[in-house]
DNA sequence: CAAATTGTTTTGGTAAAACAAAACTTTACC
DNA sequence: GGTAAAGTTTTGTTTTACCAAAACAATTTG
């Protein structure tokens, strides 16, 4: 809310979306990690960031470290919430699936004004997660992720609840298809068999199923 | 459907709706009217007609009328349909009012895919209109609005059941909700009491109440 | 029919996004 | 501490999409 879309592109709301979501997950945001996660080249990246600086959405610290500005962050968190709201239409209302839904919402979250976005969120009855399990980001509220922790760092012989496939996890759509059909979903519970680094590996059990698991791809599910 | 979305720019869909719209009202279409419907000033529109024509979504004749291709003509009733689809999604669904589903639906109506559009006619019921009464395009088929007529034309002393808006009338946001307003909406019976073009106006009875309208303003409005 | 109005086209700019390729700067690691 | 790898800037180009202002063409209409 109070977030005046007319001089925000759908560009820059991608960039501040990236930042936001990889500042939850690390504390140095740079701009290849940023370049990278949206696919864009360095000069590329560099002119967007130049664009950014500039407007006041983020600032830019003399070790390369970028922060949201709280300007910045507010556009962030709109284009988080329009994008999990959307996400809850297409899967709970028009009946599409995980990865599908993800992909669409890509698009349609920039196009969701504030009016949308209140009525969609009050005829969804208001949810707290994205259909992934990423908690809506409420203005100025901390996120219940920070309660939640990523399953690489989870020890051995434990039982967690799945909670959550980060953005970054949502967009590999074989990742997100792997999960959905192994029911790796969220509320799952799982047992966490074996984390062994040097293998590369995690090693679950879910339901009857054994379920192996890269640590890239663990470090973007988060349990509790 | 078999509308390659990736080449096509939400820009390049507005002309050619707009181009598609005003062909249905009068078959003398012209830059300047299209360059006056989108809002961008005559050079803007003498660039974007080279682009749409290099593209062979459009071809200009010698007389400077501009007709669609099957091609433009595809695009242009994708994205009627994906408007309407979309008008009826926050009219039905999200319980927005007929003006600003209008506007709303002016966004995301770019952002819609085919997947999502197919979903989302089943989900309403394969609607045959827009929530101002224009017809939902189907592929090839021909529009019932050519067994409507526009108000203007109508004779003094009949009577008459409202059907449709069209697309310029729905920009003006006055217009709508005043139509609105006065119980005049797809199905209302109406009395055409007088129309008197050397006053420019056309007097009705809507139920109990009268009203007067403006001969521009009854152009937009079709009858049965 | 000539002036006025309406349309079209040209010319020259701007800004946002993107790219590639090369030139620097750091940082990391042996 | 010096090279390699990783990151950042610079430079130069492209495409889309818009604008203003002026030139030219066509159409009305008094």
């Amino acid at each position: 809310m109070a977030v005046k879309r007319s001089e925000v592109t759908s560009a820059t709301e991608d960039y501040l979306k990236a930042i936001y979501s990889l500042a939850e997950e690390s504390d140095h945001v740079i701009a290849a990690r940023v370049a990278e996660d949206i696919g864009v080249t360095p000069s590329t990246m560099f002119s967007a960031l130049r664009r950014l600086e500039k407007e006041e959405f983020v600032r830019v610290e003399r070790r390369k470290n970028i922060y949201l500005t709280t300007k910045g962050r507010e556009v962030a968190e709109a284009i988080l919430r329009r994008h999990y709201l959307t996400e809850r239409l297409l899967t709970d209302l028009l009946g599409l699936d995980w990865v599908t839904a993800h992909q669409e919402a890509h698009h349609l979250e920039h196009a969701i004004s504030s009016v949308v976005e209140e009525r969609l969120s009050a005829i969804l009855d208001n949810p707290s997660t994205c259909p992934h399990g990423n908690p809506i980001p409420v203005q100025g509220q901390p996120s219940p992720r920070r309660e939640w922790n990523p399953l690489n760092t989870v020890e051995s012989g434990t039982e967690v609840v799945f909670r959550c496939i980060t953005e970054t996890g949502e967009r590999d759509a074989r990742l997100l298809s792997f999960l959905y059909d192994h029911m790796i979903r969220p509320g799952s519970t799982i047992d966490v068999v074996e984390v062994a680094p040097s293998l590369g590996t995690v090693s679950l059990k879910v339901g009857d199923a054994e379920v192996v698991l890269g640590l890239e791809a663990a470090k973007k599910i988060y349990v509790q």
